[in-house]
DNA sequence: ATGAAAGCGCTAACAG
DNA sequence: CTGTTAGCGCTTTCAT
């Protein structure tokens, strides 16, 4: 038997703006108002239902405000894989940016597969206001059609109508030969990611035309994943290439090449130089540590945000690419060849 | 001027479960059905309402569903520190056991601070039907508070009142106690957490424990921070010990400690022997790769998720604690003392 | 500066 | 099996 005369609340029903009201002695839109646009009211009424709302412990009701406004002020963030610890910097700085306009970035995870991605993707959709992809698997068509429903950004990869950020890999890369270069090296080969990555095509391009400029010969073999175990697979055929310096789609893949190549006796840097891409986290945790080609995370993660924001604010109109430059990480892994 | 009559749809609205009704030709509630309980609705009508549906790129509005059924599907997962690479098999486990329910597992960077931690889980807090906190920061209190407005379990931690999910350090760290005693080893060094750490506490009680069951010394140290770095700082002191075995109250302060003792010339793990805590990600990338008593975190993950569907769902009511084996892995920075 | 009233898109009784 | 109706909690004109 409820009762609904006192000012006692029922410790499991929620307060809504009504009952604020009703206990301030106040209309419900006077309420709204004291929330979202403070100035709007008389002070007074407003420290009192401030008072009233915290008292009855009132919280308002998200969906509700999404409903009627239309906006959630929550932006998704979809990585294809949390195991790869390279999106650290990205949420972080995203959440940051955002967090400035008064909006929250969380993070879904897409598991392992194109297909879940995509599943992960629509799951979230309808609950944000827009998307920031990371390096996805799903394909270009895939994600045009996401861009219908929401505003969408991808990292990491270019999309035709999408707006991107990527990372150029010329200046990282370009520093990464020069550096081989000097210490003698001839051969340099590239370990390269998935077939498909847009990423792993723009590296070696990019690898081929630094090697051809300074007179080295680059080389590219396939990896079976870019994963540490897939870098301990690749390393007999990197050992059978002859080559005196590698440089791996990812670091994943530099340092399980390292592991295995250290097992087998191969001194790294003495024997081989290995430089890997990405600088993630960890990459300093070998010996030696690990040479880097490093991708601006932080940045790319504040570009993208940002960008999203611009277009739900209507600030941008048309979309966006945005180029961030990389830059090489030089630490033990990589050196002058002091021969087998 | 609007036209209303046409089947066109302006290609920015939305379409509506009424458009979809009109469309078809049946009720609003028709649709609700067909989308939400197909068996409770005529095959034929529902098929075509389906076609209709997909045909008009209807999605869903969530937040109106939300308002109306109070559930929003979604968990909110609440790291204090993404750079901590611990989480990942706690957002993919959870994440796994939630979709098996239909419902969504976001995570949340809580960044750095106490305070942030709180607000974070403020925001997200109305959005969601129910929290995973992981080794949180705050306050008993503000824990408590959170769960009079959401289902809360909290992982790493116990605190009086609320569903816990804990690793139970006494089976990994007696492992490591008896490793180290069959070594040879006379004192462990324990380099502790955060001063305010509930886990720093319970894994030295199960080390002093066990170290005393073994006639072993036990000692124990701060640090400046659960970090990479704080395990550099405090090699000095680890040195100037004596101690011939160390445990880090975690794996990134076994990993600073032990970079920075071998630069200094100590050969690990014949002059000193390190085991870490939680077996993170990149553990084995260095050298020699770490030794580590590993927290289930997966399992963590599964049933925390699985605590707050279930009490989500009224099959449990009271708080359970809930505790998870933790086990050594045996790397290569333990082993018998060969002297300095 | 505040009140009254309508409606965001959906679901869930209740009828039929 | 399907239609009618009411309402979730909030914001937002429009009045006053």
């Amino acid at each position: 038997m409820p009762s609904e005369e006192t000012t006692v609340q029922s410790r499991t029903a929620k307060a809504t703006i009504y009952d604020v009201a009703r206990q301030a002695g106040v209309n419900p839109s006077t309420v709204s108002r004291a929330l979202n646009n403070p100035e709007r009211v008389n002070a007074r009424t407003r420290r009192f239902i401030e008072a009233t709302a915290i008292e009855l412990n009132f919280q308002l009701n998200h969906a509700a405000q999404v409903l009627q406004t239309g906006s959630t002020k929550t932006l998704g963030l979809i990585v294809s894989d949390v195991t790869n610890p390279t999106f650290f910097g990205i949420l972080r700085e995203a959440g940051r940016v955002a967090a400035q306009r008064d909006y929250t970035v969380v993070l879904v995870n897409a598991a392992e597969s194109e297909s879940k991605e995509l599943a992960s993707a629509n799951r979230v959709i309808n609950a944000v206001d827009g998307l920031i992809l990371t390096s996805p698997r799903m394909s270009d068509t895939d994600i045009q059609l996401l861009a219908k429903t929401t505003q969408v950004v991808v990292i990491n990869r270019e999309v035709n109508g999408i707006s991107c950020v990527i990372p150029d890999p010329d200046r990282g890369v370009s520093q990464a030969v020069r550096l081989l270069a000097g210490n003698g090296h001839k051969k340099v080969l590239f370990v390269a990611g998935p077939e498909l990555s847009w990423m792993s095509a723009r590296r070696w391009d990019a690898i081929s035309a630094a090697c051809e400029w300074c007179h080295l010969t680059a080389e590219r073999i396939e990896s079976a994943a870019p994963t540490v175990d897939g870098g301990r697979r690749v390393a007999r055929a990197v050992k059978a290439s002859g080559a005196t310096a590698v440089i791996t789609h990812n670091d994943l893949l530099a340092i399980g090449l390292m592991h295995e190549l250290q097992n087998a006796g191969v001194v790294i840097p003495d024997a081989l130089s290995i430089i890997g891409f990405d600088d993630i986290f960890g990459a300093d945790f070998t010996t030696p540590s690990l040479t880097s080609i490093r991708s601006p995370l932080g940045q790319s993660g504040s570009l993208s945000a940002g960008l999203v924001l611009a277009s739900l604010s209507g600030t941008v109109k048309d979309p966006q690419t945005l180029l961030v430059d990389t830059e090489l990480v030089i630490r033990g892994s990589a050196g002058p060849w002091k021969g087998v």
